[in-house]
DNA sequence: TTATGTACTATAAAAAAAGTATGTACTATA
DNA sequence: TATAGTACATACTTTTTTTATAGTACATAA
């Protein structure tokens, strides 16, 4: 899935992992422990497709956590990790970069 | 061109200059002065197309500059400006925050 | 007069990404 | 017995992005 990129490359290593349109934005929605459908409630443009497979591809990366309440029905929610929060803060430096 | 982003938003915003597959690869290229055909041959896997669409974006955004030296053959050179410099400056951060 | 070099354009084809729609599991509740 | 509720899967279509390929302009040199 995605492009193939070399990752000893650092900007490869970036892309690979958060480049595309979703999944910045989802993980900016995660700083607050999340259910699924309550992230999609606040992404209302997003595919439930392309939600799920930002957050799978998320949380192998360790971007972000899955919590399984192993409920019927299903109630799972989602997290931004500390490795997530550090990578989002690069963020607001390069808006404000782009911004000058 | 690209994806329709809503620029207030600063995911959005840096998205629609530095996201896709290119842009930053090619930035990075570009701390000293180079032709076109130079920063062809050192990213020798991106079509021509997508290098000329590529340098638009980014001199357009004036993350670089486009010198012409209105010679025949042509002779264009291409160069990071201070606000690409400051934009580069936040991958390392991101790929430090990955790789932790 | 013909070939050369260089930045750039244009067109069609291929590949990748995203969107749409429908279906599944499973328990509780009406 | 039928329905609701929730996370997720799967097939199919459409859209977007990228590649490949073949030009164009124009001065200079062979």
């Amino acid at each position: 899935m995605g492009i193939e990129y070399k990752t000893d490359c650092p900007i490869r290593a970036v892309l690979k992992v958060l480049g595309g349109k979703w999944p910045l934005l989802v993980l900016s929605k995660l700083e607050e422990s999340k259910r699924f459908s309550a992230i999609k409630r606040e992404i209302p443009e997003i595919s439930e497709k392309m939600l799920i497979e930002t957050l799978k591809q998320l949380t192998e990366n360790k971007l972000a956590t899955r919590k399984d309440f192993k409920s019927i029905p299903p109630h799972v929610e989602y997290k931004i990790t500390d490795k997530g929060m550090k990578a989002m803060e690069a963020i607001p430096l390069m808006r404000k970069a782009l911004s000058s």
